[in-house]
DNA sequence: CTCACTTAGTGCTTATTTTCAACGAAGTTA
DNA sequence: TAACTTCGTTGAAAATAAGCACTAAGTGAG
């Protein structure tokens, strides 16, 4: 057909992913150094310009960014919100598609990007991080953890958040540390058992100075599944 | 500062909308009959190209749009999801921007736009049109209409689709007719009065043939509030 | 070898919420 | 003025959720 787009200059096209995994304590965002102007040594969440060329969709550009610029490669990742304006990035009028991902701690191998002089994770305390941050990164950042927050109250996300293998009293942790507060162990192994999206592993057991527990596996094909209620 | 944007082709950027009004027995979705290629004579969302010189953010682009394409001015904006890819317009790479609006029957008054040949309200059945729709336009009102089922299942949201005055039992038939079944009558009207977001307006009666109902408004400064658990 | 200790996992009792249905109130109309 | 309709509220019965107490199954010290 050959049509012509209408030509309006067009605005600047980009994704940015608040990636998170757990910590010790609580959980961590993975956080870029910026080394080049615009913000250059502030840290930023990961992003990166779309490429018409290479990327076939959205969700694939924020993998490849993603990848590109961390090394690390998401089995959970879940479009945000678009952060879109005039004022947001000096270099002009910009549109970023946020991403969330979730990341398994067992499963993070950083690797240095080429923008970036650093790549880290950095505790989530409340809802941001100590360091300022560049662009809106900080609103967006507020944003996906608030979003994290939230649907952790009422979905099985958090599985996304352990090791293929994990203990129920493991599972609730989890849940607690996200959402700040203590869940009643018999009533959160109803609504685990009510899901359903996860199965024991036959004989494998975690082994401690107690009774040991059953380790449990995400059923295949179950993706992640909402409550009636919340947990 | 004067730095350059990398420079990268950029991807066409616009918004898409999602209009919803009630109607007689359930609600509709404002469309329009494209005239121009591609998809000429197919009826789509109202939406258009972000102009960079115009609009300051993307939430101002979708009031824009919606404007000039249909004459509407809504009082309730959300933004639901950006579709994205090399494949969903024939003229390139392109990333929508969509919005859900909804607007109260009373307020509605349509004019023709520059770029459709006609604008209409049809009816949403299950999740969508009867008609085919243009680009990836009935994608994108399927997770509208499903937005909009979630959220009244939980908030406060349809009193946006009523006008200024309205009573109890019309408002629980809004969020029957939008959710598809019965709702209790008691236990609708011990939510509301807990949610406390809206007021009976003093001396007003909606009159009839039988008892007289009070009328309600929305509480100044109350926007959209969430029950602690469904409706 | 046994007993104290720790965590896993499951009942059970009480409190809260949901559901259903009925009833009096306040109008209109025959 | 009596019948009818919808409004608005109340209360009992059924279902759910919350709290906490108990048993199970291991380890390790004495």
């Amino acid at each position: 057909m050959n049509i012509p787009a209408e030509s309006y200059p067009r605005p600047i096209a980009s994704v940015d992913l608040a990636t998170f995994a757990l910590s010790e304590t609580g959980f961590d965002v993975l956080l870029i150094r910026r080394d080049l102007a615009p913000f250059a040594e502030y840290w930023a969440l990961p992003g990166g310009r779309i490429r018409i060329d290479e990327d076939v969709d959205l969700e694939a550009a924020a993998r490849r960014v993603l990848r590109d610029k961390t090394g690390v490669e998401t089995p959970y990742l879940e479009q945000l919100q678009t952060f879109g304006g005039a004022r947001r990035d000096p270099r002009g009028w910009s549109a970023s598609v946020a991403y969330v991902a979730l990341i398994a701690a067992d499963r993070v191998s950083l690797r240095r990007g080429a923008i970036a002089a650093d790549v880290a994770w950095r505790p989530v305390e409340g809802d941001t991080v100590a360091s300022p941050l560049a662009f809106d990164h900080a609103e967006i950042l507020r944003c996906a953890v608030a979003r994290l927050r939230n649907k952790v109250e009422y979905t099985t996300l958090p599985v996304h958040l352990l090791p293929a293998g994990f203990t129920l009293t493991e599972l609730q942790s989890v849940y607690e540390r996200i959402l700040g507060r203590r869940i009643d162990k018999s009533a959160f192994r109803k609504r685990i058992a009510e899901a359903g999206f996860v199965e024991p592993v036959p004989g494998e057991k975690r082994r401690a100075s107690n009774r040991p527990a059953q380790i449990y596996r995400l059923k295949p094909g179950c993706s992640t599944i909402f409550f009636d209620r919340t947990i």
